[in-house]
RNA sequence: GGCCCGUUCGUCUAAGGGCUAGGACACCACCCUUUCACGGUGGUGAUACGGGUUCGAAUCCCGUACGGGCUACCA
């Protein structure tokens, strides 16, 4: 039997994977399709899927982002094996509790010659960049052509060098080697090449002491054991960076394997919350509100997306089973899904296929499981629920013309709480005498009814029609308006036969003297 | 500018050298329905362009164009 080599080294190893976020904002869609990938890859191959969270730039830190982002991962039902919060044996989870063990690295890489401690200040790197900048070079970096013309421990003296150290304030930067080709094999894109020359000497320790992303990034995949290292597509030009270092450190063949994931993109370019509130919707999985600015950004969960919808909708942006199947359950993803089925290419967010995929959720999902969601709704908004019993055959029949959980709200109350307004003017133009009188007798009628169902209650409506010679056709527009207040909801009978014998009298007898 | 990644209906995508390029969302029409929806039937609509390779290319190769990402002591 042939065995695909990528399989072969999916055997050889425990698969664990990570997600990293930092904490500085609200969790969005690309953050958490990537979180999505990650867990069903885990699952699918019985492995541990872990949270890293990476908080080593201080300045960006904000508070509650943490917490907020392990409270989205529940709601979608992705809780993680590690982390912060669920615990595990390679903790600390979070980087800057990590901090003594990344220098040891560096100086290691120092010591190899892979790496050098910098000097320059901000304000002399802004002046490189200046200087070298022309027409074909607008942005200069600090790479092999520049390197030896600034403040480092290349180029400074032995004793000037330990000086500036004891100083302490110095950076350590990776010595990108010249004309070497670095190769790595990504799972979605295949063998994806980079020229050393043209890659700068990326910081590593920064002078607070703080690793960089590119050496927490390896240092922490390797001590974790991380066996299959997912992230965007973002991060596909710093690769070779993290390749080297992983040759130097830890060696390739410890390496976890690597897939960047196309990114999910806005009207213009990738999708960034500012999109959201321009074309009106949610970027964010749960409501996210800035801790500076108080300003409030609507989530997914807030909106009215059911998770399992989410996710779904989610998992769907970048990849398919092979079939024509789009909707399914979390259980079915996991035995579905493929790292090598995950497109290459970005993809655009639709709201409205998003909006479909809810609709179609809502519309399967189990009534019980919907009304324990919609019945916290009805009570916030006023409306009293006096048995589950017929909440679950109100959300029965509004069910399909709900697209998401707020929609209960509209397409239900009046099940609830008679209406305090009537749209007058869809009766008034053909109101007339004979039907007030039709439906006095009609309620009459209903009184002395035996058997409350809708259909007796159609073929009485019908009958006195007959009886007085008006088209029941017109009658059913008024006769909705009476118990409904509008021009929506479900078949007037199903909704009289839920309202009961003595409301629908009421709301008829209350309606006809404003008509 | 440089490097990297990408490109099939408006959008998400199927088709891994061989059918009339298939499905879904959206849109349009009709049916159902004397409310609003759901639903049903049908329709409009795509292989970026130019070269190769081949009996045969959406598919493989090269070039061009276009889009995106990166180009920080941010991740």
């Amino acid at each position: 039997m042939y065995l695909h080599p990528l399989s072969l080294q999916l055997m050889s190893k425990r698969v664990r994977v990570r997600f990293a976020p930092s904490p500085t904002g609200g969790l969005h869609l690309g953050g958490v399709r990537t979180v999505l990938y990650n867990y069903l890859f885990a699952k699918k191959h019985g492995g541990d899927f872990l949270v890293r969270i990476e908080d080593t730039d201080q300045s960006r830190y904000v508070p509650g982002a943490e917490e907020y982002i392990f409270d989205c991962l529940k709601w979608c039902g992705l809780d993680p094996d590690e982390s912060v919060q669920h615990g595990g044996n390679y903790g600390p989870y979070r980087q800057s509790e990590r901090k003594s063990s990344y220098r040891q690295y560096a100086e290691q890489l120092v010591k190899d010659g892979h790496a050098y401690y910098a000097f320059d200040t901000p304000e002399e790197l802004e002046k490189m960049r200046q200087d070298f900048r022309t027409e074909q070079n607008p942005s200069p970096q600090y790479d092999h052509t520049i390197r030896m013309k600034m403040r480092n421990s290349l180029t400074l003296t032995a004793d000037e060098t330990e000086k500036m150290l004891r100083d302490g304030k110095f950076v350590t930067r990776i010595k990108m080697p010249a004309g070497e080709t670095v190769s790595f094999m990504d799972m979605i894109r295949g063998e994806v090449h980079f020229d050393t020359s043209l890659v700068d000497d990326k910081v590593l320790l920064k002078a607070d002491g703080m690793p960089t992303y590119h050496l927490a990034v390896v240092v922490d995949d390797h001590l974790m054991q991380i066996s299959h290292a997912f992230r965007g597509e973002e991060w596909l030009s710093s690769a070779p960076v993290h390749i080297l270092l992983w040759k130097y450190l830890f060696g390739l063949g410890n390496m976890p394997q690597w897939a960047h994931f196309p990114l999910i993109l806005g009207p213009n370019g990738k999708l960034s919350k500012r999109d959201g509130s321009k074309y009106g919707f949610p970027v964010f999985a749960m409501n996210w509100t800035d801790p500076k600015s108080g300003e409030l950004t609507e989530g997914f969960k807030e909106k009215g997306f059911l998770p399992g919808a989410f996710i779904n909708l989610l998992a769907l942006l970048g990849w398919n089973d092979g079939t024509e199947q789009e909707i399914f359950s979390k259980e079915e993803l996991i035995e579905k899904f493929s790292i090598e089925r995950v497109h290459s290419g970005g993809a655009k967010f639709d709201y409205e296929k998003a909006k479909w995929f809810n609709h179609e959720w809502i519309k399967r999902w189990p009534v019980r499981d919907l009304s324990y969601q919609v019945k916290p709704l009805l009570e916030e908004n006023g409306l009293w629920v006096p048995d589950d019993n017929l909440l679950n055959k109100v959300i029965e029949l509004v069910k399909d013309r709900c697209t998401f959980l707020p929609d209960f709200i509209q397409q239900s109350s009046f099940f609830f709480k008679s209406p305090d307004s009537w749209d007058l003017d869809a009766v008034k133009p053909n109101w007339n005498p004979d039907k007030r009188i039709f439906f006095e007798n009609f309620a009459t009628r209903l009184a002395a009814i035996s058997t409350w169902e809708s259909v007796t209650l159609e073929n009485e409506f019908k009958n006195l029609a007959g009886e007085k010679n008006i088209k029941p056709g017109e009658l059913q527009l008024p006769f909705r308006i009476m118990l409904v207040g509008g021009k929506f909801g479900p078949p007037v009978f199903h909704i009289a036969e839920l309202l009961g014998k003595e409301e629908t009298i009421s709301r008829i007898e209350k309606a006809v003297s404003l008509f």
